[in-house]
RNA sequence: CGGGACGUGGCGCAGUUUGGUAGCGCGCAGCGUUCGGGACGCUGAGGUCGCCGGUUCAAAUCCGGCCGUCCCGACCA
């Protein structure tokens, strides 16, 4: 390609609205452009990494015996409500209309159209499969954000297993594990797998796959000493040692005037109403049933450890008015004791404590000499609270870490939900009906390039590794008005090209600042400078990417060098 | 959905407080001089000031409503 007739719109300066790097870079090095809340164009530049993630996932999916599919992404409601995740994905579900009046959804997954197909498998002779799709997918996010990032349309590689029992899912899931390792180190990422909440999609066990990055939404806690590592949603770690009082204490009242938090409780009373001597009281409506959500003072709730322990499909906050009319109080006078009327879910950390303080349901005052079994009616003990960084971790008791990253990759034991909603049974060989044992796998591409930019960019640019870089080399041509370079850039170019190297050739007559910039920008992993000083001693320049080292050497042997370092690239992790 | 910020040529911004001719830098077009790290001169094109309504002799500016975008919190590839 000459950069002259290509359509790479590199901008000089930050666009205004962005703030994570990848946003950033690749709306300035013309990758991609937004036409509404995520909703990205996909410029060619962005087209062609897009191509690349995609093909190395196509092979890797292809070596554990993946069939590559396309689905439709408009769906009637009909499969939707057959699965129960009509109502169940709420909101985040695009719905419309045909003209016939039939309700149709955009899939945000497709589970339901897959297990349909697999109603076509009858036996277990055909089993197992791993089916797959490239596809677009659509979810209505309720804030889309950071570039292609967190979007609302994106294309997904989604993956579904069939087996006829738990046995043969594992081998898919564990199949699946390696594959997408395999396929984040060829496209130039450190991916760690973790332990994860299943969520939306139901099932017994599921693994993401973890970028490490700031701009990442997931927090991770892993452990250094042992490889312990898991979503935060789903992270556990020690209890650090509780020095309750020995002997029973009476439950009392104690005026607590302006209090409003467990801070202020601590602060204006001695240290047997420091945090970790009192619960924390929240009021949950858990699919329309209001509950009390009980904590240790010092710990912070996570809502999804919440819904996994209710099976809950809506969460939300109980409004202020609602928790009066509940409780009688506002909150920060709330407590769970005598209350008969809610159900009570308390944290695991709660247990057999005694000597507590919690709010007395009646503004100002509070309770003292809570003993949390006695005094209070917990229907559910539950894991509930988020792990702190540096508490000890569960399996070695070494202190534990906790850092953020982007989810590139998410694997899903289902089971069989979906076959046993979409009626995809088959006989066993002793003639038995038994329904399809189900995994679901999935990696986004736009987020995967994204994370990519995150985790390999400097303050040039983008730092593309060559595996998905958009071009393997870039010839830029000083003075194209020169003869001598124009032509020994055109030599190169055509050369490069016919050894297959994927090469853009910057003919563009601009100032070589304005060039290097550019290239830098859009990350190519290769440069070879062609001006006529250089030309004059018989000599270009080689600059590598990453790192920025130039050498300068022959045409033929600059060409001979590239081609050699592409060759090797291209195998990287492969 | 809660909180905050913003919306003015393709991009980045000023002008809004105190109503009165729509401006700057980059980019773009033409010509010339330059050109191994984002050149310079001259000439020029390009704007419903997010939208609707109100106040006023007069609105980018004041008032009301709506829409959109970004960031922070709850959801996911």
């Amino acid at each position: 390609m000459r950069w002259s007739k290509a359509f790479i719109p590199t901008l000089r300066q930050d666009p205004a609205d962005a703030e994570a790097v990848s946003h950033r870079l690749l709306v300035r090095g013309g990758f991609i452009r937004q036409l509404q809340a995520g909703h990205y164009s996909i410029l060619p530049l962005g087209q062609r990494v897009r191509a690349k993630i995609d093909r190395i996932i196509r092979e890797e999916m292809d070596r554990i015996g993946g069939q590559q599919f396309h689905l439709p992404a408009l769906h009637p409601a009909e499969i939707w409500q057959k699965s129960g995740r009509w109502e169940k994905m709420g909101d985040d579900m695009f719905r419309l209309v045909d003209r016939k009046g039939a309700d149709q959804a955009l899939g945000m997954t497709h589970e339901e159209v897959f297990a349909l197909l697999a109603t076509e498998v009858t036996s277990y002779r055909q089993l197992p499969q791993i089916w797959y799709q490239i596809q677009t997918k659509f979810r209505d996010e309720p804030r889309p954000r950071s570039g292609v990032l967190r979007v609302r349309e994106f294309t997904m590689k989604d993956s579904y297993s069939l087996d006829l029992d738990w046995e043969g899912l594992d081998v898919a899931f564990r199949s699946h594990r390696d594959a997408y390792h395999r396929i984040f180190r060829r496209c130039g990422l450190e991916a760690v797998d973790v332990t994860a909440s299943s969520g939306a999609m139901g099932g017994s066990e599921s693994v993401e796959f973890i970028v490490r990055s700031p701009a990442g939404e997931d927090w991770i806690v892993t452990c250094a000493s042992c490889g312990y590592r898991a979503n935060r949603e789903r992270a556990t770690s020690l209890l650090d040692e509780v020095d309750d009082p020995e002997e029973q204490a009476e439950l009392e009242e104690f005026p607590t005037p302006g209090v409003k938090t467990i801070q202020d409780l601590a602060g204006s009373f001695g240290p047997w109403a420091e945090p970790r001597r009192q619960i924390k009281t929240l009021v949950y409506v858990v699919d329309d049933v209001p509950t009390l959500v009980l904590l240790r003072g010092d710990h912070e709730l996570v809502e999804q450890k919440l819904m996994d322990a209710t099976g809950a499909v809506r969460l939300r906050p109980a409004h202020p008015d609602e928790i009066r009319d509940l409780m009688g109080a506002q909150a920060g006078s709330l407590g769970a004791v005598g209350v008969e009327h809610l159900p009570v879910i308390a944290d695991h950390a709660l247990r057999g404590r005694r000597g507590m303080v919690t709010g007395a349901n009646r503004d100002g005052f509070h309770l003292k000499g809570v003993d949390v079994e006695r005094d209070i009616r917990v229907g559910r003990w539950a894991d509930l609270r988020a792990v702190r960084e540096g508490e000890p971790c569960a399996e070695c008791g070494a202190p534990l870490e906790l850092w953020k990253g982007i989810e590139v990759g998410h694997i899903f034991k289902l089971g069989t939900s979906y076959s046993e909603a979409m009626g995809a049974y088959v006989q066993d060989p002793q003639g038995n009906t038994r329904p399809i044992v189900m995994g679901s796998y999935g990696i986004g591409l736009e987020r995967t390039m994204a994370a990519v930019v995150e985790a390999s960019h400097d303050d040039r640019g983008i730092v593309w590794p060559i595996t998905v870089a958009p071009y393997e080399a870039v010839v830029t041509v000083l003075r194209v008005d020169e003869t001598s370079a124009r032509e020994a850039g055109e030599e190169l170019y055509r050369r490069l090209g016919e050894a297959g190297v994927e090469v853009l050739l910057d003919d563009r007559d601009e100032r070589p600042g304005v060039k290097f910039a550019d290239a830098e920008l859009i990350g190519i992993p290769f440069r070879i400078t062609v001006g006529p000083k250089g030309l004059e001693r018989g000599v270009v320049e080689v600059t590598t990417r990453s790192g920025m080292q130039t050498r300068e050497s022959t045409l033929d042997e600059a060409v001979r060098w590239v081609i050699q370092q592409v060759d090797q690239g291209r195998t990287l992790g492969g």
